[in-house]
DNA sequence: AATGAATGAGCGTTCATTCAT
DNA sequence: GATGAATGAACGCTCATTCAT
């Protein structure tokens, strides 16, 4: 909560007081815009609509925000903070390298099944183009290709994971496995349980598609 | 492909025929298009810039496509076409299953790193949310797919591909993967070699990150 | 004055009494409007601007204001009586109409000299197209012009100023340049002394700019 | 027309081509323009009215103006040389200094009694704060004071106006006085003559209001 | 077939004004 | 009296699309 003011306040020109920064107001115009965004996306959505889902009137979010492009860029910072917190604390609990993966892999992939429109909206922006925002999701790549850093540097003390491997390649290879699993899952008519491909996510990971017989070379 | 052709007609007074579509100009505007979409976005990107881009007036290219949205759509199919023609051939080439999956990823590479337009592009849509467009993108995923599920059932059936491994997610994995390795290198600001990443990703699909000593489960 | 109490009492619940109009903060919002005017012009000018300068709240403007407009009409009215009455009494140490015009005009530019924000907005709505301000300034202009009038009335019975003249024709002539000569020394980077200006202006006035070789006809 | 035409180009970016530039939709625009400014000032008027006015869309505005404030700036640079020009032509025709002046102002006043729109428009800009238009405005201003100087400086040397004046003092004096004449006439409502008062006015520049009893200093 | 001037619906944003506290 | 969060009408501007030439 604590950061999250703080990162309201540093956005605005204008700082929001105490009332306005745990005002109900500014949450339900970001729940309003992740599922308004959901929806249509980003460029289809209109400050109209998410007043409305919000139950405000169009003019109060730019009380809130600083113009629409803003909306989107702090429902990352707000989203990011609470769901990499968790991300964060999970790894904690693991010991080994492999279990702190798993425990990642499979934290993220139950946020995002519980949050579906944050789901949509982050695989949405993740790899698409826009200036304004993507510097932000950038860093929000970053911080999870730290943590897998991390995790991959302590796999390769331990003599769990290979030491031969670029540890740049490797986080991205797991992170760009996770994303795929994720929009497989949102494309997906039928909900099946995403978090449940964690195992089989982590099995591919460290033991690799092929037998003994086969050559990597 | 007649499907959609009949679509343009009942909505236009000139047909769009195939003639058309081998024309030169037909072709100077996807290009432009492609140059337009990939500097700005699908949305920044104004029907006058990619006229202005392909020398031709704002209402010729609607001569030659329905809307804006069929201008992206199109480009999608003449380059999945092109493309994706050049990748059955070098699968052809290959006679082992892991012979073909790389050949499969580095023709991948290859081809994105030679028009890095086309590969923004592509990158830029293949996970964003539109309506028009997404159908598109999801049968040229398809196509890549498939292809990557012959070839891990024609690993599975040599021996040289684990057989306990559900083909829908081992196939998504790879494309995952690939695509992570895209997405790494368009944003990179050094031009390093993209296809020399195709057996680094190969050797970590068939051996894993993992060491024997790591355990799977 | 009565008439405008009256519009105002029927348009609010809250009456603005005589009382709130010698209040503090009546003062210091009409001197921040002022501020804000000169710097950014009426329509620049937000009310939240002078609220900010004035150090009250958005609303409290509308204790004191019917709406933005009346903010402009009261600063024209409290200006006017206070520069007005020290006109007036500027012109009576005077004796003879020359000596009277001379005192005015002096007076005049010292004033406006003293207070450029208020010689700035004077200067900017005098001639400005403003159906709500518009009769306001007119009756101020109409107080100055029935001064001069006066004056000039003075003059002609002394036998100092030409009969032949049209009194309607010469006030204006002279408020024309007594105005004219503000708005160069107010677009002026170097700050002159404005007050010296009377006396040239008064000999322009009285010998004109010809020589006796000149003919006026 | 030449001249017009070479000013339209270099204020916008894409320049207009022939058709446009002689284009009637041009003008409609810009005397529809005149029109709405004059009657509700410039802040009153919206695109909508100025485009409803002159019977075209409100996009078309925007392919010929830049913006609302370039309608404004290309209104002053269009009647500036149209008057302009016509202002030298008839300041040639005469042959003294108090001939000139008198062609000069006489010109001045019919040409805004002709276009009272015109007029309108100018006095209410000539002394209202405007960043984008001031300096337009100020180029004009100073045009017309050039040639007011060319002639008094023309007068000292032929004796016909006073040596001891300082000219910059004596031209704003002189469109001070021209400015208010205007002014009373635009605010009068019986339409007197307004060109007739160039004689009155010439009187009181060249002899002044004094008689030669009144002592200048 | 090709053009590009014209259109007008649609949207982001501002800000004077209100009113519950 | 005083506050300032909330409102929503209003407007400038964009740009996909059309159609007369």
């Amino acid at each position: 909560m604590s950061i999250h003011s703080f990162i309201i306040c540093v956005s605005r020109r204008y700082p929001i007081n105490t009332k306005a920064k745990t005002g109900e107001k500014y949450h339900r115009i970001l729940e309003a815009a992740a599922k308004i965004f959901a929806e249509k996306g980003f460029h289809q959505s209109t400050i109209s609509q998410i007043a409305k889902k919000a139950g405000v009137a169009d003019g109060t979010i730019y009380l809130y925000f600083k113009n629409k492009d803003d909306v989107l860029v702090q429902f990352f910072q707000y989203k990011t903070k609470q769901v990499f917190n968790g991300f964060r604390e999970e790894v904690k609990k693991g010991d080994s390298a492999i279990e702190k993966l798993r425990n990642l892999i499979h934290r993220h992939l139950s946020e995002f099944q519980r949050d579906r429109d944050m789901a949509v909206v982050y695989q949405s922006f993740a790899y698409h183009k826009n200036d304004l925002v993507e510097s932000n999701i950038r860093e929000m790549s970053k911080m999870y290709l730290d943590i897998v850093s991390e995790i991959v540097e302590q796999g390769q003390q331990e003599g769990t994971i290979r030491k031969d491997l670029y540890v740049g390649l490797v986080k991205r290879f797991i992170l760009g496995s996770v994303d795929s699993a994720i929009n497989t899952w949102l494309r997906s008519t039928k909900g099946y349980d995403l978090k449940s491909m964690a195992d089989p996510l982590i099995d591919l990971f460290t033991r690799g598609i092929g037998t003994s017989e086969s050559p990597s070379e």
